[in-house]
DNA sequence: GCAAAGATTTAGATCGTTACAAAAGCCGCA
DNA sequence: TGCGGCTTTTGTAACGATCTAAATCTTTGC
């Protein structure tokens, strides 16, 4: 007697093929679409298959097979509103091509990150997505994600060196020419005195940013005061309480390239505060483009790096390593785009 | 002879056992810190398992025991911030108690969403959690997850009645009391005439929202002009571009209780451009309590629903139901905590 | 009417792991 | 020596799918 509830065990190929009277290799072709079976079997199999809610059990087809159907992604930062954009893309790419996202935060932690991929890995995703942590080092990732695993690094690069038989691919945005690009806009506008604004000397998209910046300015004939250079910490917070800093030795800056659009938006509150209008007193860029840059006032003129184009980029990429894993290991650097807006204006005195 | 790249198939547990001279059943137990394995024996097989570097398969080891070890996280907008926190909450927890997530994000559309979960109930997860697409359907849900699979609802609520075996559990925000505290605390403040402004009205969340608002709109007694009422998309621009429709009949209103804070800080942009000083001519509440709040000008009221601990809650949510399949269905409703800063001053007026 | 060719179907092994029950080893003690 | 009572170890059958090669069943040609 069967039971009441709606609640029973999961119905597998076996029960279909009982209930049919036919073998579970022809429902197995069946529900693979396989032109072999005849017409009639193959109605009354997806009948039956109807009837009784069949769920496919991939993971059971997956082991058979020796194929995968997820990618992991691990983020550094999920809630940033940049990665979570980069997530939604990786994860349409991926939803359209039949592959499930395992999903992944380390919270900007190396051990959490460890933690995360020897979890993951477990799971025997097809291929990783990673955006490591902070600090850390291609030794150690590969030790726990082995080099059976095709591994797409984004946004950062790891410490040490990568051995060479582990090809991972990467993708990474080009922040030098970007941050060049903002500092060569300013000094078309007519600015000369441009300081760099924000973040950490030990992130390496920090020093990148601030490499374009020191081109461009170099390559310009144009000299940088060392209290030109302010750190903070990558948040408003703390960069509109450093926002003084700029202004200690005279003469002061008239313009400043920001870290990103975060340090950027603190700064201007800053200058807010100081009784400096952001976009006429002082010039500002940020990096990133957020949502909110096009609306602050002023609104920011920053660097567009489009994360959920990213994110898809990111997720073909690992698609077709997938496909062709002796292929060569592809190093993308995405473009980023100067967007113009109102809070890099020329200097007054011009 | 073997393989000179480092490039070869996975190791299995019948590897490691035929190296080490043990039964295949004994380095499963080894793997499994079985307390049966004599020390020695234990000893030997860790050190090829190292040598080897074996990794898990987890997904055999769910087929053979008939577990899970996996939730779906299905998100209708996963790059809303507020989504990403929340996504960030479920998955520390999830990662915590070695589960890993698996995640779909639906764009808001309803067929993706049935598309989503056709895929990733096919990979097995232990539960879903699920912030459903606008319209969403009960019945359709189920035809597609069953019954099977423990479900959890969060933030709003399906359409059409699901059927009572179905015991879904719920995580809902306290919208109506949220608004409702807002339009005190407006009322608290001095104001009168004060609007509803933003949000569709075919969203659950907005009506919510708006209920909070009439109730304590009656309770004081106050009027509600129908021209105080207005709807926009949910975003900045949008709401920034109605914001004249407040003011198109006298006695216009002082103070508006706003669907969110995209549409609060539109709405505070569209006053700024009519020459009307936010949070001095005109007050103004959000909801949700995005980063920027805190940092507009003037900083926000609004109410904070702590996104990352919903996440975690959902996530702990989901654990217990596993662990107790028949336990009653838990609904909770998570409170939205009002935040005042400077948006909300007192009309001018008084 | 019968064999060869083509169209369908299927038994059985297998993927990498775990559960079960039974088999070894080992020890002390009668 | 033999036997119960430990501690360890292990063969074998699952889990739910797919693959291979072979077995059926139909046609078709002559």
């Amino acid at each position: 007697m069967e039971s009441i509830t709606p609640i029973r065990r999961k119905v597998t190929l076996t029960d279909i093929a009982a209930s049919t009277g036919v073998s579970r290799a022809t429902v197995s072709l069946v529900l693979r679409g396989s032109p072999l079976v005849n017409k009639l079997t193959r109605a009354k199999v997806e009948a039956e298959l109807r009837r009784q809610g069949y769920v496919y059990n991939r993971a059971a087809a997956n082991l058979r097979r020796r194929t995968s159907s997820s990618i992991a992604l691990v983020l550094n930062e999920l809630a940033n509103p940049f990665f979570a954009e980069f997530a939604a893309g990786v994860d349409e790419t991926l939803g359209a091509a039949g592959f499930v996202t395992l999903l992944g935060s380390t919270g900007e932690s190396i051990e959490r990150e460890q933690a995360v991929l020897a979890s993951l890995i477990e799971h025997g995703p097809g291929g990783i997505i990673l955006s490591p942590a902070e600090g850390s080092d291609a030794q150690q990732v590969l030790a726990t994600v082995g080099a059976q695993t095709p591994l797409l690094l984004f946004n950062r690069e790891l410490g040490g060196s990568l051995p060479e038989f582990a090809h991972w691919d990467r993708l990474m945005l080009d922040n030098q020419r970007g941050a060049r690009l903002a500092t060569e806009h300013l000094i078309a506008q007519g600015h000369k005195r441009i300081a760099f604004f924000g973040g950490h000397r030990d992130s390496s998209s920090c020093r990148q940013r601030h490499a374009g910046y020191v081109e461009a300015m170099t390559a310009a004939g144009l000299t940088m005061a060392s209290q030109w250079r302010v750190e903070t910490a990558p948040t408003r917070l703390d960069a509109a309480h450093r926002c003084g800093e700029l202004f200690t030795h005279e003469p002061a800056p008239t313009a400043a390239v920001c870290y990103n659009d975060a340090v950027a938006l603190g700064l201007m509150l800053g200058l807010n505060q100081r009784g400096l209008q952001p976009g006429r007193d002082f010039a500002v860029t940020g990096f990133d483009d957020v949502a909110e840059a096009a609306f602050s006032t002023p609104a920011l003129t920053t660097l567009a790096t489009g994360p959920r184009e990213r994110g898809r980029q990111a997720a073909r990429t690992i698609l077709v390593r997938l496909r062709e894993p002796e292929a060569d290991t592809s190093f993308i650097v995405a473009p980023a785009q100067l967007v113009v807006r109102e809070s890099s204006a020329p200097p007054r005195s011009s």
